[in-house]
DNA sequence: TTGCCAAAACTAATGGCATTAGTTATTATA
DNA sequence: TATAATAACTAATGCCATTAGTTTTGGCAA
């Protein structure tokens, strides 16, 4: 009928994308993907080598929609602003691409050097926007795991469908965030010479 | 050779559960689980309805095992103490049972009336050490959701070797549960008549 | 003790999947 | 217009889960 579609790696990347959103990610597999782009499975190898490395680049796919994300997220904010911004960009992603999110988390060892980076720079975005409370060495490495965590958990749980009671994950999230910076305050005065008699 | 071994559901769990930790999740099959049992896979059919009820299975034996260990943890302590101690449970047992954490996390929409009940016990271990705050209402939702991403997120990313820092993620997590915990004192102050003016 | 039967484990077979090898045919370009 | 690169194809292999149907065993009742 119609050789020659014209595939390319974009196309596959985003016809697996969408299987993964609307099916879930499990639903991406290379005779799916196929039979999506009305083509018989082994001419996927033209374009991409195998199940592993769709995988992997789907994940290296994922990360760079959430870092543009992000970034544009917290674009000219910052301090407390900053952070709720990042924490409402993030959840939202992880919302409206359930099976990209999950991509991310299926990546293999990040061996593959293309995912490492686009990590790395997510991490740098959070560690530029808690740069504002001026923590120190370790400090800031404790405070953006700590970020880090609280972003994923609460993402993680909702997707799966964690959080059984009909109360806002939105309020929620903003409550975890801001007891999270009552704790970045607190550090920073233990830091600072300890004037603070600490909780009790 | 040696005709009626003598499996049962507990033996297939418990092969599959060192399985998963050794291997890893994904190396769960059928047919690695009939291999390390020296039987034809199709024998398995006599105690289990399949992979998809074996993984359920484990998500289950996995969390009943968690949930022993967390009820262990907090066993007499009550306020910080008891968090902190339920964060350290949380942790080791992620660390321990990598697979087995793995599993929980892959279970099938829990439609599975035994994993639902159990996830719920763990939640109300949470609310139980959480309760010691007094907070009211949708207070106590929305910290208990906190906590329980708190304690997800960070093991989700520690699991998959996503602090790439040579530095102690003991001390990150407790640093972490600390902020949660300053936060949780904030939100019992602004609950009972805002005599604090909050942060700015 | 013997014989029976429930069920544990088996072999054989099916269908879905990923993957490889080798073929056809189209498109770009020389 | 002819050729070379390559997109898409068919055919075939092997692994996996699963089902059907068979053999064999071990406990239990007569």
């Amino acid at each position: 009928m119609s050789p020659r579609i014209g595939l390319d790696e974009q196309t596959l990347l985003r016809a697996a994308a969408e299987l993964a959103d609307e099916q879930g990610f499990e639903a991406v597999t290379l005779a799916s993907l196929a039979q999506k782009l009305h083509v018989r499975s082994p001419s996927l190898y033209n374009h991409i080598e195998g199940l592993g490395a769709l995988r992997a680049k789907l994940a290296f796919y994922s990360l760079s929609i959430l870092y543009d994300d992000l970034a544009a997220a917290v674009e000219g904010l910052e301090g407390d602003e900053a952070v709720y911004a990042l924490g409402a960009a993030y959840a939202a992603y992880a919302r409206r691409h359930p099976g990209l999110y999950e991509a991310t988390l299926r990546a293999p060892d990040r061996q593959e050097n293309e995912l490492e980076r686009v990590s790395s720079e997510i991490v740098g975005l959070i560690v530029g926007v808690l740069r504002y409370y001026g923590l120190e060495g370790d400090a800031a490495i404790h405070a953006t795991r700590g970020l880090r965590s609280i972003l994923h958990g609460f993402s993680s749980i909702e997707r799966s469908r964690g959080f059984g009671m009909a109360l806002s994950v939105e309020v929620s999230q903003k409550l975890l965030i801001s007891a999270f910076l009552a704790g970045i305050h607190v550090m920073k005065q233990e830091e600072t010479g300890r004037p603070n008699p600490a909780a009790k």
